[in-house]
This record gives structure tokens, C-alpha cells and sequence, in this order.
DNA sequence: GTATATGCAAAGTCTTTGCTGTAGC
DNA sequence: GCTACAGCAAAGACTTTGCATATAC
């Protein structure tokens, strides 16, 4: 029970009335079981170990229609490929290591107050945001002094 | 002299050792004409004003060397489209209205500051970041109320 | 004068889509 | 059983690149 009150990809995909395939359960399955953001080709990849019978085109096409329903939520990182995430887990913003490429997932309630502050201020309620820091490792992150 | 202290970026380019081409000139001339954030094809269209003479691929050629350069800063606001202006004077975020596609700059000093404070908290620092609010308008923004 | 840049068109990369057969509900 | 979905391969959108020519310095 360590998932906390996340809830299955499957459940909310069943909820928009969409059909529940063996490919979308693969598909799911792999998503679930990544900590990461993989790209279309990775996820591709990770669901053929799920099921082998599995076209690349099921997986943009599957992406891109939980993407539309809200389940899923898109990144683009840089380097031109689209990557992917449970929307349910999405509320973090992103801190990528410049040199490595690593991502590191952070919520800071105060950035985001702010950032609906700064909205209201240009008289927009705020639907969504991206924030990505870009930067560099100066030492090990186990000590916070 | 409203410019304040942003330098041309041709200036820039020079510094950095290019050739600069009658092809170039008009292309930074476009970009700094504008006060929006182009992309490939709206540059091209804009600098094709400027100097008949120039060819699309010479176009996304010096945006990726003026890029490189650290000259121009590239956006992906979405649509599958980089979208480019000049670095100098980026240093901005960006609110974009979903309904519309408009584009609204704005400098949160508190944000910033709070960016550098979470990267150093995670054995950071920070090089660069990008933050983009996504909402809708819900009233005229000349009132902050 | 020579290296660098350009133009053109072809190729590359990621993603979408038309069509026919399949399977979820 | 009807309709939405899958697979395949072809097409699309954006960007890059090879090659011959032109031009900045």
C-alpha cells in the first residue's frame, strides 16, 4: 500500500469508456511499472516484454488518446521525442542534470502558490504549468545543511 | 534607446567569430523586428521581407548555430515547433492562455530565487530553468486587484 | 584564395493515418 | 454483432544534410 491514494491507469481508463485491450493493459503495465519518463520507443519496448503482440503504432496511438483523456500527461525533455507519465503522479515539476541526463522529480508548495499568484496577477486562473531547472551537480544530495 | 542595455545580436555573432552573411543579417533582423517568438517557417516568411534571397534550410541552419552559440534561446511551447528570440533578452518566463495561443512574458523575482533555493537543496546549481504557465483569461489584466 | 555558408532537393526522425482484419463489450 | 481497435506500411510534419556553387574575410 506504499502507492498511496494513486489510483490504477486501468480504473480511470475504464471510467472514460474506452476499450480495455490486451495492448492497453500491456501498455499500462509497463507504464506502471516505470519510475521514469519514457519515450514512445521505450515504452514500446517495455510493453512487448508485456505482451509481444504489440505494434508501435498502438503505443502512439494509445499515448495519445490517454493524453487526451487526462490520464496520461506528456513531457518534452529536449531531444525531440515526446515522454510520458501517469497524470495521477504528475504533480511534481522536474530538475534535470544537465551533464547525465537524470531526472529528479521535486514538489515545492511554494513554487506553486507563487506561480497562481503570478496567473491572477495577468488575470488567469491557472490550468497547468511546466517547470523544468536545469543544472549541475555540486555535491551529494543526502545532506540538506 | 528604450532597448535599455540588451547588445544587437549580430554584435554578438561577430564576437563569436561567424561569418556574417547577407542571409544572416536578414534573419537577425527579422528576429529582432520581432517581439513575439517565432518559429522556423515565421522567420523565414519575416526574413524573406528583409532579403529576398534566403532559403528556409539556411534559416534552421543559423537559428541551430545561433542557438549553440548561446545567442538565441529555442522554446517548445507545443505543436511540434521550436520557436526562437533572442537569448539576451529571455530572461523571462512565460504564461501562454490555452484558448488562444497568445504568449505573455513576465520576471517573478521570488520565483527565481525560490528555483535556485530548490535546486541547492537537491546538490544543485542551477543553470538554467523553464517555467511556463498555462491558463485561461479571466478578466482584463490591466486591474491587479 | 580558401574556408565557410548557401540553395536545392533528398533523406532522416518522430508521429499520424488509411485500410483491412480482429476483438472487446 | 457492431463498433472500436490493432497491425502494417505509407504518408505527414518538421528538421537535417550531401553536394555543387557562391561569398565573406
Amino acid at each position: 500500500m506504499e502507492g498511496s491514494m494513486t489510483r490504477a491507469i486501468l480504473e480511470r481508463c475504464e471510467e472514460r469508456g474506452i476499450r480495455i485491450t490486451e495492448q492497453r493493459k500491456a501498455i499500462v503495465r509497463a507504464l506502471e511499472k516505470s519510475n521514469d519518463h519514457p519515450n514512445v520507443e521505450e515504452l514500446y519496448q517495455r510493453a512487448l516484454e508485456e505482451d509481444r503482440n504489440i505494434s508501435i503504432a498502438s503505443v502512439y496511438r494509445t499515448v495519445k488518446l490517454l493524453e487526451e483523456l487526462g490520464v496520461l500527461e506528456r513531457h518534452d525533455f529536449g531531444g525531440g521525442r515526446a515522454r510520458y507519465e501517469d497524470a495521477d503522479r504528475a504533480h511534481h515539476d522536474h530538475l534535470i542534470d544537465i551533464n547525465s541526463g537524470e531526472v529528479i522529480e521535486f514538489l515545492e508548495p511554494d513554487l506553486e502558490a507563487l506561480q497562481i499568484q503570478v496567473a491572477k496577477r495577468y488575470g488567469f486562473e491557472l490550468k497547468g504549468h511546466r517547470l523544468e531547472l536545469y543544472g549541475i551537480r555540486v555535491r551529494n544530495e543526502e545532506n540538506e545543511g
